[in-house]
DNA sequence: AGAATGGTGGACCGCGCGGTCAATAACTTT
DNA sequence: AAAGTTATTGACCGCGCGGTCCACCATTCT
């Protein structure tokens, strides 16, 4: 029943969701939406506050393996990201478009999950690109965290490009040129 | 006065401004704004059109200028971006809002402009790296059009990220690594 | 000067919004 | 079975929305 609540914010963002949009979509009555929430803002906050965990852990699950094929996971994973920011699923991710949404407005409560979020992907980018460090796909000399930080922009780039309507060859071509760019350690050099 | 309208958006976003908004803001009567556009939407599309190409246009200035700053000026570039991103400043930029707030239902006439106005961003990026490969600050065998496309998807990353609180020094780092990871021409290779 | 013209303002419209609440249904307890 | 208790409902509220329309006034033409 969350999840009727989160597609329909989802898909149509918070501002121009009604309430009568929930109640078609739960099945519920108004009382009861606002008897367990509270509020429209409330209940998005709390639809928001599982997806950013949910995210972060999706990428956790992902980028999960043996040193051997951390670089590999991390490609695969952000290949991923590419296509389905692409496809005329349209949705894209939810974070974004509600953080494009509802910042500025004061509404830290949202920012301050996606930042976290963000925050957390950053880290799990992170952990991956060390144990390919470790592995020796990565230069030794390298900074795991600041290629991290740099995926996660391009990261977050295909997900705005993908929303402009971007194909998902130039998409993934990204992806490929981010990682061609990764340093690699001397011995495997081309 | 249309300046007037273009900010009142870009600070509210579509959805939450309401037309007596628009009235305040300019001085208009509500029927010499419909007299004059027709539609919110319509409105809405001027604004962003206008801004879609004055967005091209300032990253051609930007850029312009003879081969042997090209890098340096497109890294001044992005690191502007980054700064500008993260201030709590807050608007961010108008076109990843409104492609956020607009994308999915329909709206193709505002992705379509958007999706124009990136590839313009990425076209000079392009040539801009054209010049340092000229200049060789740039590796010969490297594709500029890879590399323009890739340094998109980080530029609008920032802009993601930007809004969702991060802060400055972590938004420049990105653009840091991500130019370090740009192919450095042998005889300048460290 | 007076008539014709067209751009302008803001009262006005019906609607659908977010939010409330009393009536009621469903379930628990004894 | 009856009383008590909680959860659910949808009619209802006032408001502010996007959009319409006409009286008004400044300008121009004769």
């Amino acid at each position: 029943m969350l999840r009727a609540v989160r597609d329909q914010f989802w898909n149509k963002g918070y501002a121009a969701t009604s309430m009568d949009d929930l109640m078609k979509v739960t099945g519920l009555g108004k009382g009861s939406l606002y008897g367990a929430f509270g509020d429209k803002h409330q209940l998005f906050l709390r639809i928001f506050d599982t997806y950013c965990v949910n995210s972060v852990e999706s990428v956790r699950q992902a980028l999960e393996g043996p040193d051997a094929g951390a670089l590999e996971r991390l490609r695969r994973y952000l290949l991923g990201a590419a296509t389905a920011s692409a496809g005329p699923s349209r949705r894209g991710c939810l974070v974004a478009r509600g953080t494009a949404e509802l910042s500025g407005q004061g509404a830290t409560d949202v920012t301050d999950r996606a930042l976290t979020a963000f925050q957390g992907i950053e880290a799990h980018f992170a952990r991956c690109l060390e144990q390919a460090q470790r592995h020796g796909d990565v230069a030794a000399g390298a900074d795991p965290r600041k290629l991290a930080a740099m995926l996660l922009a391009v990261f977050r780039g295909l997900e705005a490009l993908g929303r402009a309507g971007m194909d998902e060859a130039s998409l993934r071509g990204m992806v490929e040129t981010a990682l061609e760019g990764l340093p690699v350690s001397a011995r495997r050099r081309r």
